[in-house]
DNA sequence: ATTAATGCTTACTAATTAGTAAGTAAGTTA
DNA sequence: TAACTTACTTACTAATTAGTAAGCATTAAT
């Protein structure tokens, strides 16, 4: 019992570089930050960072495969996977809604879109894995909650898994450069069509 | 009769430093490019930039003060403003598909709502305004489709308008990722909604 | 004809960038 | 205890960045 799993370790160094590295890229771009700010953050010097991450290649590919980890294990948790379709639907929306209160974060995907052309290929290709496999689990998602009657839709329910998660993370990105009324707006929409 | 208002004169450098420096703002992002690269590209010497646009600021600030000036021109021609509105919502559409058509730029708000915090504040503002004018135009649209049985949809025009534009731009964004597919699908999501 | 503005180039700075190499102190293992 | 590994720091490079200042043709205005 020395190290249940339930507990949560202080965060080492190696870490904390992807927590903040994480942060600062969901808050203000992948072009935005450099080494240095993280290092002087985190009280280490800059070499210490290319010590755990050599490259700021190998750092934001870190920070993708991370989540992509992150969604398996959410998307797959018992209070998650075990959930009704609406249910399943609401907790998808509260990841989002959970970014918003978090300094008004993006999700992944709207942090790297724009700039995907210059992003490293192992990061290009995470991330198109990371999209695929939420919108295959949104899609499986719709498809149950049409047919079960808790969910109303025309249309594919692939195709309107890709448009929910498409205004989704649009929306994040409204809320960043408006306010957060926008995002609700939105959000409040989509509900209103979905669970009409 | 010497300068007629529908000749296009050959751009002189400003105006070929403002195309380069768009196309490559929603070809790669805002800070992926860098007055080495539009001097290299044009055949003139960084300091020729900085004579025309001073800071990296002030280009950047043109670029979104141009697109507002489009939008406004845009919306205002008679062969846009004196459709009805089922067509005025397919040359909004037609728009986006011309951005994917041409290299699959994202729209302007995509390419820098996630840096959007690393932007000078006159850009900011020009890009708030941007999209607040088109959501309100996009909003007057619908709410004249659905009084004259054009378009249909449950809400408000506002919500419904944000609605839709957070998604084309997510779209845009999807098919950067991915390829021209899911933003046609998405597409095509849409209109079958709007248009049943 | 002279002056002045326009549109650059040349030459430079100072800051920042990612990244490397060598050294070091503390812990771990044989 | 000796060798090795981990997690750094110090000190550096080479490239790139935005930006400035001064000079220089060419054109336009007076």
């Amino acid at each position: 019992m020395s190290t249940p799993s339930a507990i949560k370790l202080p965060p080492d160094t190696r870490t904390r570089i992807l927590d903040l590295a994480e942060g600062l890229l969901l808050e203000r771009g992948f072009n935005a930050f450099s080494y240095q700010h993280l290092a002087k953050e985190l009280g280490v010097k800059p070499a210490a960072i290319h010590y755990h991450y050599p490259s700021k290649d190998d750092l934001g590919t870190a920070i993708v495969a991370r989540q992509l980890r992150r969604l398996r294990k959410w998307r797959d948790l018992p209070r998650v996977a075990d959930l009704p379709p609406k249910e399943q639907f609401d907790a998808l929306l509260a990841v989002y809604e959970n970014h918003l209160g978090h300094d008004r974060r993006v999700c992944l995907f709207g942090a790297l879109a724009a700039d995907f052309r210059t992003l490293p290929a192992p990061m290009q290709a995470e991330l198109r894995t990371f999209n695929r496999e939420l919108t295959e689990w949104l899609a499986q998602v719709l498809a149950v909650g049409r047919a079960t009657g808790a969910l109303r839709y025309v249309g594919s329910p692939a195709a309107k898994a890709a448009q929910v998660l498409t205004t989704l993370s649009g929306a994040l990105q409204v809320a960043r450069v408006h306010d957060e009324t926008p995002f609700q707006v939105v959000v409040g929409q989509l509900r209103l069509e979905l669970l009409s």
